[in-house]
DNA sequence: AGCCTGCCCTGCGAGC
DNA sequence: TGCTCGCAGGGCAGGC
């Protein structure tokens, strides 16, 4: 679940605890997520400071005082959770939420810094998400990176950007968004609101997409992450707490999940398809 | 190289 | 009530 807005979210929660803080200690409860972790993960951050809590697509990076880089990726289960020992500003926002999975937390950061300490829960309970430790000088070179396309909600990503990386491909435009190396940050909720917004169907060719329909796929996808941005953050501000990770947005889903429930737009029947084995949800009206 | 399928992992809901 | 089955999704390996 957690794709763009979600990640952006998480980091901003994330940020005060880390962000000028350093690492008292770290400890794991098994030596792998979905990858191994890396090696001397826990002695390598122990004692590094945060100079800054970045995001990449849906990957949240740490720079660290050390030259190297701690990657995280939340894959689709996986949870942060705050908790802080100085009296907060934001009362309430600190309970321990992990401790209702205890079984699936699996990193903990123990952070200090100049605003407090606090203890940082990573839970995961399908273990989806990994962790990594890359040198920062070389980070837009990493396996993880390399290949990534432009960042949404930035000036790398523009109508003439994205006509050029869906040329010549075969692929259905649903499939291309979907696929990190031709936009960052997109996963199939949001692929599909933005193909509804931008009126293009799903299953549309996307070489057929270059141009001015592109220039629309564009606009609508920074649309759609703007929005749910703002409606994820504001019942996940204090995402220390978050039960869910979709925020509010869930419930302002104009084709997601609503298969057979009529368009917002035109009144006909939500669609559902299977693409490269995921579902895919739009209207057959609004959508050409 | 592009494209597709299957796999990883666990929780949950549907169906029997 | 309790079991099994299939689905959810992000990224990657392996195949064509």
């Amino acid at each position: 679940m957690p794709e763009l807005p979600e990640v952006e979210t998480v980091r901003r929660g994330l940020a005060p605890a880390m962000e000028n803080a350093g690492f008292e200690t770290v400890t794991t409860a098994r030596p792998d997520l979905r990858f191994p972790l890396p090696a001397r993960f826990c002695e390598r951050l122990a004692g590094a400071h945060v100079e800054k809590l970045s995001r990449r697509g849906k990957y949240l990076t740490a720079h660290l005082s050390t030259a190297e880089t701690l990657i995280m990726h939340l894959g689709m289960s996986g949870r942060f959770t705050v908790e802080t020992k100085t009296e907060g500003e934001r009362p309430g926002a600190f309970h321990y939420a992990g401790a209702c999975d205890p079984a699936h937390d699996h990193v903990v950061f123990r952070m200090a810094g100049a605003a407090g300490r606090a203890r940082i829960v990573y839970n995961d309970p399908r273990r989806f998400g990994f962790m990594d430790l890359v040198e920062t000088a070389s980070l837009d070179q990493c396996r993880h990176f390399a290949k990534m396309g432009p960042e949404p909600l930035s000036p790398a990503l523009n109508a003439a950007v994205l006509s050029e990386r869906l040329i010549g491909r075969n692929t259905p435009i649903k499939a291309a968004l979907l696929d990190q190396a031709v936009v960052a940050g997109l996963g199939n909720i949001y692929v599909c609101e933005a193909l509804f917004r931008a009126g293009v169907s799903p299953r549309r060719t996307a070489r057929t997409v270059p141009g001015v329909r592109a220039a629309r796929q564009c606009d609508a996808v920074n649309a759609v992450l703007t929005d749910a941005m703002e409606a994820g953050g504001s019942s996940l501000r204090d995402f220390a707490s978050a039960q869910g990770a979709l925020g509010y947005f869930q419930h302002r889903f104009a084709v997601y999940d609503r298969a057979g429930e009529a368009c917002h737009v035109c009144g006909n029947e939500i669609s559902r398809l299977v693409q490269s084995g995921r579902s895919t949800f739009y209207c057959g009206r609004c959508q050409r």
